[in-house]
DNA sequence: GTTCGTGCAAACGGTTTGCAACAAT
DNA sequence: ATTGTTGCAAACCGTTTGCACGAAC
């Protein structure tokens, strides 16, 4: 993994910017699966003056780009990951805390092929509440 | 699985309507993974003054109710589906119909327990389109 | 007569887009 | 000079809500 967001754009052909640069270095790198929100709140603290629109707009081009992932883990709820290795998915309830889940948890046989269809993507959304722990 | 729309709805505490009735013969019978948009057109053959609204209380309704599953196939695509018992989706990226997949054709184990968490809700969700039949 | 269903239109929230200004090449 | 990036506000789209009316209880 690269750790120098200014290659890694470049490499996709995508043009520096100090704003670019500041969503880059937080999107590109957290393992927190961050919202729009949470990106734009985060590069706040170096650029005050960034728009929503912008970060709307940089986030849209990373994905294009390949570098990140939406993952739809809600109804009106759209978090970014830039893990792109397939793994699942778990929302804690409570919290809303969105953790990753090994691709190996479950055994999914023939993947690529369910009934005559060629799967290109499959998103696996759990829902659940941590237990409690029997003392 | 009971045919009378109308005991289904008496059966759980919703008071019946027209409209209400129309909309169960439609939701709770089909297996075409319908959105808002596809309910209020099929029920608007019978009653053409429905509004939007009207179907998306219902719908939401029906929902709390537990009679009907949202299911959130796409970013700004949700559908419905009666068939409440466990299974995966497959949506054709070419067409967006949307398919039914059934539970066992993963093997996932432990689903109820992840890593700590009681798993209330698992969702697949995968993407793909028709293999083309080599001759 | 109180509750509940309905239609309408307005509000809502997340996202995109058009535009003008400006920066980089 | 041309191209690309940004901020702003408006537009957009699916969904919810407030309100007034009328029907059901």
């Amino acid at each position: 993994m690269n750790h120098d967001p200014s290659a890694v754009l470049r490499h996709r052909g995508i043009r520096l910017s100090a704003h670019r640069l500041a969503v880059a270095r937080f999107v590109l790198y957290t393992r927190s699966h961050p919202s729009v929100d949470n990106v734009w709140n985060a590069v706040q603290k170096d650029f005050p003056m960034i728009s929503q629109a912008t970060v709307y707009n940089t986030l849209n081009l990373f994905v294009d780009a390949g570098l990140l992932q939406r993952i739809l883990v809600g109804e009106r709820r759209v978090v970014y990951d830039p893990d792109l290795t397939p793994h699942h998915h778990l929302i804690d309830e409570d919290t809303g805390v969105v953790h990753d889940i090994p691709w190996q948890a479950f055994e999914i046989p023939s993947i690529e092929s369910v009934e005559g269809f060629e799967v290109t993507n499959c998103q696996v959304v759990m829902r659940g509440r941590k237990k409690k722990v029997t003392p």
